[in-house]
DNA sequence: GATGAATGAGTCTTCATTCAT
DNA sequence: TATGAATGAAGACTCATTCAT
């Protein structure tokens, strides 16, 4: 197998003029398309090739199959949320605005995204993955990023002294069940706008006193 | 069509009686262990109708097709997760208490169905499911209950006024994020041992003061 | 895999009345014509269904894959030539007397294969065989036939005292050749009035004196 | 389309000079490697490049097609083979003589091509050849050199009064057969020291007296 | 001339569903 | 009513061949 599927990022600066765009981004960009609207079982490499304006033949010159195509896709999202998320956090200071960024940065991905994550999430989990473990610590590899955040806060006293394993996941179900949310009513409201709620929520929970 | 459902409890106590068992239980059953093991897509009607010590023809006689064995199946879970939500929250008073004997129960009940809470919540999505909308409803119909819980507490002014449905979601979000963590470590740690961390997350939040 | 593709020979008895041809068979009868015409690679699952009236998908109830058939093919026919050489020279007695029955079947059931025994000797090379070594063992097991009559006419002192694995092989290479230039006549003449030349041949060779 | 053939023995010569090795040369030379290991269906043209170390697309300027290629192939190496035997038989004299060089030039041929010849004589069927007879003839055409070797022995009483061509094929069966077993051996011993053996089969048969 | 990325016709194989027994 | 052999539509994947550079 030669590796045509290694590519650098250059391409994307000339996404504008269409000619530019490698046929591997090309593949990639309609792949979301399809596996976003059907999900994996239910999307046609016949539709990706379509989509993409290319022959069925090319998909398989750059991924091995239509499984490595959805992980390959899977991975390059996570990699992209996860580089998103840190560049954003490194912009300010203080364990409440990291944290706040963190999650304003994990929204706006998925808002991007939409239903991507939705598979991306739990639609692998049907996928025979050989080695189950490995693969959820690489979609989930970006809960690291929220844990940093959360250490530190605890350390400086900022945040409770828990696992910060369960918080780490407690506060992605948080936005995760509200991306889903809105993902369900169909753009009726803008989740930015639910961001303050979803703060206090983490922050102070939802008793009074 | 008869409707032997599964809250229908009393199959379940001739289960010695193993001829007692309608054929229909039967199916679900085994429906219930090959979709949690390998997820819609890779079940196959062969595998259940082996598993239920059946001819592959019954299930056609008992269930349309795949499909709709699989959302009955998801439908009378929920159905049963609901009731036993329902008549646990009802055994007690007060806003707080009913929120967390809620949440024990959903906890317990997806302790005692592990992965099918997966393909239950999310699977379906690949599903073609004719009215989106619907399908969802019935799904998440049992946030109605914790939408409930916490009109009530804001009302009693227990709980903050904030929209019961982003509540609901994001409370959701952190008891199926921790039932998500608690599978992956493969029964090392007993879930509801988390129950009062996971209480005081979604009480007090996780800021300090 | 159920084991429905291991079945006794019963049903050969009944080949008048083609209800009651087993299934298996029946692929097995449209097998070896598609695949005597065409050759393996060329010869379409599609082909075989059709020839024995059956739905593509039943192929592969009764063989995992078209490789698999071919093999099974190749070994009952090898099976089936090699129980008929050992019945028939069973029927004679002295060494040449055996080795010309012998030579006689062969000849018989290759004229009766025609092109089969091409592709079962050769074709199968181009098959990825895990084992070469066991896969030719299989193919030309016939042979130790041959080697069993030679050695005890040597024994006796009616044969040369030479290698029994040389003279196997050369007698084959006689047989064999002898059939294809008759196949290739397209029925000109009939090859069983070549098996006295055949014999002079082999017993005597071709120098005079 | 230029038509240096491999028995333009010129471009051999010079092999070292890489360079100077003609690209069609190149191709065939790559071709054999390749078709010998793994037959016409499995050998990918993508391969035979490679091993060339040319583009595929400079496959299809010398030749029309991978059967083309392979017919190619296969013609030139008949020719060489006709043309090496011619030229050793022409050395001696005596039709015993004459024979048996001719045989020992078809096994030399044969140990230094290996594999190639069971391609060439027999995977071919399997390639769709329009006029199959035209095309055997092509492949066979050497057998004309057994022919009139035992025909002049024929007329000079040294052989037998048979037909020529039943002894033509019958001789082909065992040079070809001892050079399959010899092949199976993997070199466990040199084929050139069964010669004595297949001499005494061919001229005086394995009966005693 | 030489190249190798792109192509898509061609096939194998799967598996939900049917229906004769 | 229960069965499971038979089915064939559907879809993944291959690879010889083309053609723009």
């Amino acid at each position: 197998m030669t590796d045509w599927s290694v590519r650098n990022g250059e391409d994307v600066e000339r996404m504008s003029d269409n000619s530019k765009i490698s046929t591997r981004k090309k593949i990639l960009v309609a792949a979301e398309e399809v596996f976003s609207e059907y999900g994996f079982h239910k999307s046609l490499v016949d539709a990706i090739a379509a989509k993409a304006g290319l022959g069925k033949g090319t998909i398989y010159r750059y991924f091995e199959n239509k499984e490595v195509l959805f992980k390959s896709l899977m991975d390059e999202n996570v990699e992209a949320l996860v580089s998103i998320v840190q560049s954003e956090s490194g912009k300010c200071d203080g364990a409440v605005e990291k944290l706040k960024v963190n999650i304003e940065s994990y929204i706006k991905f998925f808002k991007q995204h939409k239903r991507l994550f939705v598979i991306l999430l739990f639609e692998e989990e049907g996928i025979g993955c050989k080695d189950h473990n490995e693969c959820w610590e690489k979609r989930m590899g970006h809960t690291v990023l929220l844990e940093e955040c959360i250490k530190e806060g605890s350390e400086l006293g900022v945040f409770k002294k828990l696992d910060s394993g369960f918080l780490s996941y407690s506060i992605l179900g948080v936005i995760h069940y509200n991306v889903i949310k809105w993902m369900r009513s169909n753009d009726e409201y803008d989740i930015l706008d639910e961001l303050p709620a979803i703060y206090d929520f983490i922050f102070n929970g939802i008793k009074i006193g």
